[in-house]
DNA sequence: AAATCTCTCAACCGCACCTGT
DNA sequence: CACAGGTGCGGTTGAGAGATT
């Protein structure tokens, strides 16, 4: 029994739509907001159903919305973020300010994966192609390891992206009453007072780190939910580092001018990776969301929890410590210090099951979640109430 | 100059989730 | 608790623009 079309297509145009279609429906929202997207249609007089209107406008007529070309920071930000939650185009959208899921997904189909393939890095797994059977076999402890950090990283940055989205509704709403009925219809129905706004998945999450469970409520979520695209068997976060392949030149192969400049940026960016590293070592306590996350992975992969991490090395060293250990290890996190450097451990947690790649892989691994923290606290909206 | 191919991106479609009753 | 309506999300499509032959 399919449910019923959201509106009778009946007599409803579909294409493209025509400058006057535009005026009438932003002079209706400004006026009005949009209130309910079904009924807007024929209080706007247009002939379009609720869907295609709702489309319309955030993804065309949105006062806010940044078009043209993509920055060399938004395309790492975005293949950064593409590795850590996959397709996941509206939580990556919420790290791009201005720019839609549709913009973003769209950009990464024409461009970004063509690009990346085309450089010997599978764009689904964000690794070189012909890693994918050591890693598989190899480096499968540490893989799982990490699979699991982004399994937790992923669900955070959906609840935080759904805080975000609220976030912005009532932002605009303060600021554009014309646009109050549209908010309290969308908004309102969630966050009901004043108080920190925690949307059920967020309170979830939030629930399950304080239980410091694996097996809490998100965890099942996140792994049962049929669009997710990190699961054990194929998160892409866990993989070598791309900002580490895609340095190598003689590896990738890189021969085109915009290509090389693309791998500058990325050589830049780690580079200001460096400079964020000592900046938080300055000055700890950081406020970031993202701080918090992992001091909480830390408390709970490090307790001795139930965690499913009695091997390898997170459980012993926590979160915290894989990605901002201190030790003498530092200058590996500089682009020169990279995946490649003196095989030394990530600390004094090794339990003697690693081998020199391993000890590589974990390096890269560092990197590339040390550049994802410098990204998320450099782009990320906010203070995050989540926890 | 015309035909064909390739690329881009706005828009559509269907499914899943959320919320109110 | 179950159901139904509304909304959001991600995959896909197709028209138009630009490039190539």
């Amino acid at each position: 029994m399919g449910r019923s079309p959201c509106c009778d297509k009946v007599g409803l145009k579909k294409g493209p739509w025509t400058p006057e279609e535009d005026q009438k429906l932003l002079a209706y929202i400004e006026e009005h907001g949009h209130g309910s997207w079904r009924a807007l249609p024929a209080k706007a007089g247009l002939e379009r159903c609720g869907k295609s209107c709702r489309l319309r406008w955030t993804n065309y007529l949105r006062p806010d919305i940044k078009r043209g070309k993509f920055s060399m920071q938004e395309e790492q930000t975005i293949i950064q973020l593409h590795a850590l939650l996959g397709n996941r185009w509206s939580a990556i959208a919420t790290h791009l300010p201005k720019r839609t899921d549709n913009e973003i997904k769209n950009y990464w189909n024409t461009h970004l994966k063509k690009r990346l393939d085309k450089m010997g890095i599978d764009p689904v797994t964000h690794k070189p192609k012909n890693d994918a059977i050591l890693s598989t076999e190899g480096h499968s402890k540490s893989a799982s390891n990490l699979s699991h950090m982004a399994q937790w990283e992923s669900a955070r940055l959906e609840a935080e992206a759904r805080l975000v989205r609220e976030s912005k509704l009532r932002t605009s709403h303060s600021s554009s009453p014309s646009l109050q009925h549209s908010l309290i219809g969308t908004s309102a129905s969630s966050s009901s007072s004043s108080a920190p706004l925690l949307p059920s998945s967020t309170r979830s999450l939030d629930h399950a780190w304080n239980n410091g469970s694996s097996t809490s409520t998100v965890a099942t979520r996140v792994s049962e939910s049929p669009t997710s695209t990190l699961s054990e068997n194929n998160a892409p976060a866990v993989m070598t580092s791309v900002i580490e392949f895609v340095g190598s030149s003689e590896r990738a192969m890189v021969k085109e001018e915009g290509e090389r400049e693309w791998n500058k940026g990325f050589h830049e960016s780690s580079t200001h990776l460096g400079e964020y590293k000592d900046g938080m070592e300055n000055s700890m306590p950081f406020t970031s969301s993202l701080h918090e996350l992992t001091v909480t992975m830390a408390t709970t992969w490090g307790s001795g929890t139930t965690s499913a991490h009695e091997h390898g090395h997170v459980s012993e060293e926590g979160f915290t410590n894989l990605l901002l250990n201190s030790n003498s290890d530092h200058r590996s996190l500089s682009p020169e210090g990279g995946g490649e450097s003196n095989n030394n451990c990530l600390g004094n947690g090794s339990d003697g099951h690693n081998n020199g790649n391993d000890n590589e892989l974990y390096e890269d691994n560092k990197i590339y979640w040390n550049n994802i923290l410098n990204l998320m606290n450099c782009s990320s909206p906010s203070n995050s109430p989540m926890f």
